[in-house]
DNA sequence: TTCTATTTGTGCGTATGTATT
DNA sequence: CAATACATACGCACAAATAGA
């Protein structure tokens, strides 16, 4: 992007940013501040592109050196992103994502005043792969139950789990789930009172055909994929949970 | 991808997978299986590209179906990659990297045998952008020093952060940080012996080009973002952290 | 540059075993 | 019992993108 520097920002601060102006034009930082409280104040709209940078430039009175590198800072600090021969864009705003040791996902989207809904895609009774049982501290040939579940805010799909449980503990766990809507309230049914994650494990990848199309992501998407191991208050394991969301669309916050 | 069913995993469990073999193939479920274990096995190497899927299909005694159906499985479960027109790629290792309340970079490192380092790449003082002000606790218009870093596991650039402290009380945290190479403990010798990580909010965008150039990543690669808040045991914000990883070479891992 | 071979992505038609109605 | 629905599996064919000559 900026062929003028070969460092992310400058070693020393220097410039005329704060200081007396002595140059009739703004600094580079000036315009990314400047920039920066227009996109906080709403000028520019969601994934909306940029003037071209020529055109910006000449409406700032600066030149386009100078604009680039202040869209390089803002692009570096998520604001915006460069999409090369197409344009500047606004990033678009993420659903803040609550993610902490027993917080339900009811819990994290209400709050946005959207309304949430899960969905069971499918359920069925498997042997699953030796690093789920491993996990799940049982046999490597028992069986689990594993749940497919697609969660929406205001019916846009948000997330796209796998669940699984240890088929012998959980038998009904799908119906229930299908019937309740709520993992936490099957489980509860099914004698678990209360739960917690006690590890998450984070990770981003391009997204698989499937994944695009259940979270409707376009091509070269990104998931952020967050897995989980909850256990009930004895310390046994009751479900590991594979969450997908796409990426620019959500940011997931724990509380340590 | 298939175009047999519309639901990402069939329904009910049915099939011919493990029962009584009255067919000569296997179903796609044994096929993915049986790629698993010879992925486990470590029959393909990193990011090396599988057989190409006529080839595969024919070597197993199934057809192309079969085995796209297993790859589809494989790929939503982050074993393989598929790149259109070019291949299926086995996904490439994670380095692990676990991110608690408490955790020094050298200590999430060293016990995969790498050898950390961390490297100073500039420091600044300056007035920082309002969202940041806000997190610190401090005055709108007061200053920060502001540190860009790499880090490295034996010499490969792992993260790439940027990390904000109140000026006014830790005014030359970035010489001592220079001297020591370590933030902890040029936070130690700030006097600040001991501080938490209170909240992390994470997230996955395109890599800038900065982003790329300092990671070493390729066009179109992803970061996983990491933003921290830490806090003195008085619960005084100390610093603010903003971590980016490459996506596709770490795993974050989180103790709740 | 154009041409070609390779490889994945997608669609169709068909057959079969299992489960549900 | 039969009829139906569905997941599964196979073969063939073509489109679209890529890589190399």
């Amino acid at each position: 992007m900026p062929p003028d520097t070969s460092r992310p920002e400058e070693t020393r601060a220097g410039g005329a940013a704060g200081g007396r102006a002595t140059r009739r034009s703004m600094s580079w930082k000036a315009v990314a501040a400047k920039l920066d409280g227009e996109i906080a104040a709403g000028k520019y709209r969601e994934t909306m592109r940029l003037p071209a940078e020529t055109v910006l430039a000449r409406a700032l009175g600066i030149s386009r050196h100078t604009l680039r590198r202040a869209i390089a800072a803002l692009e570096v600090r998520g604001l915006l992103y460069c999409v090369p021969h197409k344009g500047v864009f606004l990033a678009p705003l993420r659903l803040s994502f609550p993610l902490g040791a027993k917080t339900r996902f009811a819990d994290a989207v209400t709050p946005t005043g959207l309304i949430p809904s899960g969905q069971l895609i499918s359920q069925q009774r498997c042997i699953p792969p030796p690093e789920i049982a491993r996990q799940l501290r049982i046999a490597k040939r028992s069986e689990v139950i594993e749940l497919q579940v697609v969660r929406a805010a205001n019916g846009k799909p948000l997330s796209y789990a796998t669940i699984w449980l240890p088929a012998e503990r959980f038998g009904r766990i799908g119906d229930l789930f299908a019937s309740v809507g709520e993992l936490h309230e099957a489980l509860i049914l099914h004698g678990v009172p209360e739960f917690r994650r006690s590890e998450l494990r984070v990770t981003a990848r391009p997204a698989s055909e499937v994944e695009r199309r259940i979270l409707g992501l376009e091509a070269g998407g990104f998931v952020l994929v967050v897995e989980s191991t909850s256990r009930d208050p004895t310390g046994e394991p009751t479900h590991l949970s594979l969450f997908r969301f796409g990426a620019e669309r959500v940011e997931i916050t724990i509380e340590l």
